[in-house]
DNA sequence: TTAGGGTTAG
């Protein structure tokens, strides 16, 4: 009883003082420890039960093979598989479904599958007509108890259809078969299966609880569904359940996916109690509605409350990933690595990550290296970072020795090749990756990795060939691919090609910034002042001309945000001279500078005044870091031409790094070049 | 009138 209103503590001393105690009262602690997520406690209390000596039953297995999975703690759930079987339980499906689902969670496929094999005969017996009959006779092919048990056994093993066909076949379903099959479906990658589920829920009168309609949310978080949402929020407040973390946890991820951050943040701030889970959706939900320096306040204020997970490392290095947070980052990873969990799961890979898109390819390297078991992913991660930095030869040499050591290149891999291929200007080497994709891999090219091939070709100057490849396409192409057009006529200045790519683009995508900036430079470029005067009247007519840019730098781990023509920073004066000296050091040099404004082509002094974001952060840099530190800004618009073409001679000039990532690409300016490989930004 | 279903990252 007092286990049933969470009050484990109590109930533990009413146990501990129990004159005897029979495997029934030891099976509703451990449950009990096992539910109050005492998972560790739970598993602790199983092994002081085998030392007294109980025999445990039936219902002991499930009960802690779920804290094993919970934990997840595959030695324990290895040495409870080994219990299972010396007590003679090895033919109970409950036991033998809760090994499966244990064997699943620990991310052991191989011997939750053996277990499952070795259920298979069984089960195929319920398939066969005559021997479904008498098991329906004797009661038990459709008690939901036992058919629960099936169906979340079909599930974490990803066979929705079994599972389908069993609860089709139950005579009544609970709240829990329900919500195994919504679950199910949802966790299977098919959140609209799982929301069809739910409306027959409704259509059936069924009463969900708490977990039914948490499992709904995650699907609608999925889909971005608010409309069910809302229903299912309103459904929770009328049934009480808003007082239950899973259920408002569930709401604020529905919420923060489907774009409405500030309903989670409501929710948020009047939930009573919050935990690790509650926390790590809202920095998550800050990520994924682009508002990244939230996200990293409340990873700060979480430390005062709760210890953050592995979850929560990912999520905030996603974070500090967007806004190029350096420091930030280096601070959990700090935490990482006092926390012990630096090797769990996804985490290294989010470390690589992290260091790769903050301009740090030498730490993402020494953290790939020390990196225990590496997946596809570690290694694209990595492929990728080379590639974005502009180490073409590097990419394809490491891929090289990734096949050489037996790993299977995957869709993403070859993403990472193109592009290194692309900025390297390989084109053969890119074609022959590009058909290798379907004859050696059996990889069917996807819209990505054609965008990537025409940038190849584009780039390279064979717009014509770009253009006959985009028309022989299978698939049909999107903005990305025509946008790659658009952006090699642009550094070749084909303004006819790059008018009819243009024309594709926007009709593709008519309301993107990013791409009549595009059409804008190569307007500009090619001195048509009065087209370049109409693309601009058009943003202006679409309101596409109010994002004025904004970029920033971490210096000492403080942000410093610049907009553009900002004249209010304290230092605004020092970052002038700066950048006058610059101007001054680039006259002697000759460079040749080349303004935007058709009256002067020369040599000019708005050039690198023209008050861009990312100049100002850039120039800001420069005075407030070490000499022959690389500098790092991040800017949410897409890097004009001009600055480009200015912040490569920078680069030259200062003998630096520069580092910029736009919405775009990450530029590494080093030596007058930039590894973005777009030869045509002077 | 004991178990088994659940939320966060990629």
């Amino acid at each position: 009883m007092l286990v049933r209103f969470g009050e484990t503590w109590h109930a533990w001393s009413v146990f501990a003082k129990m004159p005897e105690r029979d495997v029934f009262s030891w099976n509703i602690m451990v449950g009990g420890y096992g539910k109050a997520g005492l998972l560790e406690d739970a598993l602790d209390l199983y092994h002081r039960m085998m030392w007294a000596g109980v025999r445990p039953d039936v219902y002991t297995f499930p009960c802690v093979l779920r804290s094993c999975g919970g934990v997840p703690d595959w030695r324990m759930g290895r040495e409870v598989h080994a219990h299972v079987l010396r007590f003679g339980f090895g033919e109970e499906v409950d036991v033998l479904n809760a090994l499966v689902t244990m064997y699943a969670k620990c991310g052991d496929a191989v011997a939750a599958r053996k277990v499952f094999d070795g259920l298979q005969l069984f089960l195929n017996m319920l398939q066969d007509e005559e021997m479904n009959g008498l098991a329906v006779k004797m009661g038990f092919a459709t008690d939901a108890a036992f058919c629960n048990s099936l169906i979340q056994m079909y599930a974490s093993l990803g066979m929705m259809g079994q599972a389908r066909t069993v609860f089709s076949r139950m005579d009544t379903r609970d709240a829990m078969s329900w919500t195994d099959m919504i679950s199910g479906y949802e966790k299977n990658g098919f959140p609209d299966k799982a929301l069809e589920v739910y409306a027959l829920t409704e259509v059936n009168n069924v009463s969900p609880d708490g977990i039914t309609i948490a499992s709904a949310l995650a699907a609608c978080a999925c889909l971005g569904r608010l409309d069910v949402g809302v229903k299912l929020h309103e459904l929770s407040e009328s049934k009480g359940f808003m007082g239950y973390i899973l259920v408002a946890n569930a709401l604020l991820e529905m919420y923060a996916k489907s774009k409405h951050i500030d309903k989670a943040i409501e929710i948020f701030r009047c939930m009573p109690e919050k935990d690790v889970v509650s926390w790590s959706s809202m920095i998550a939900g800050f990520c994924f509605n682009r508002r990244n320096f939230e996200a990293l306040y409340y990873f700060r204020h979480m430390l005062a409350d709760v210890e953050p997970n592995s979850v929560t490392f990912i999520a905030t290095l996603a974070a500090c990933a967007a806004t190029g947070a350096l420091r930030s980052g280096k601070e959990i990873h700090a935490h990482v690595l006092r926390c012990v969990i630096g090797s769990e799961g996804y985490l290294p890979n989010a470390l690589i990550y992290w260091y790769v898109e903050c301009g740090q390819i030498g730490y993402a390297w020494a953290q790939f290296c020390v990196h225990g078991t590496k997946d596809i992913v570690t290694w694209n991660t990595m492929l990728a970072g080379f590639a974005a930095h502009g180490h073409g030869d590097t990419t394809l040499s490491f891929f090289n020795q990734m096949v050489k050591i037996g790993e299977c290149p995957d869709e993403v891999t070859f993403i990472a090749l193109l592009c290194a291929c692309s900025r390297g200007g390989m084109v053969s080497e890119g074609w022959e990756l590009f058909h290798s994709m379907t004859e050696k891999y059996s990889i069917v090219p996807n819209l990505k990795h054609y965008a990537c091939m025409v940038d190849l070709l584009s780039r390279a100057g064979r717009l014509m060939e770009a253009y006959n490849f985009i028309n022989e396409m299978p698939i049909s192409p999107d903005a990305a691919v025509w946008g790659a057009l658009l952006n090699g006529c642009r550094i070749h200045s084909h303004v006819e090609l790059g008018e009819l790519a243009a024309k594709y683009v926007l009709e593709l995508e008519p309301n993107d910034a990013g791409y009549h900036v595009l059409l804008c430079d190569l307007y500009a470029d090619a001195g048509r002042w009065d087209k370049l005067g109409r693309v601009r009247k058009t943003m202006r007519e679409k309101g596409l001309d109010h994002d004025s840019g904004c970029s920033w730098i971490e210096v000492k781990g403080v942000v410093h945000a610049f907009l553009t023509d900002d004249a209010s920073h304290p230092q605004i004066r020092e970052i002038n001279t700066v950048l006058e000296g610059i101007y001054e050091r680039m006259k002697i040099s000759g460079a040749p500078v080349e303004s935007h404004s058709p009256e002067d082509k020369q040599v000019s002094k708005d050039d690198i005044f023209c008050g861009h974001s990312e100049r100002l952060a850039v120039a800001f840099g420069l005075i407030n870091t070490r000499p022959g530190t690389s500098i790092c800004v991040t800017k949410k618009q897409y890097t004009c031409q001009s600055c480009h073409r200015i912040l490569k001679m920078i680069s030259n000039i200062v003998r630096r790094d520069v580092i910029v990532r736009d919405s775009k690409q990450l530029h590494h300016f080093k030596d007058g070049s930039c590894s973005c490989g777009d030869e045509g930004h002077g």
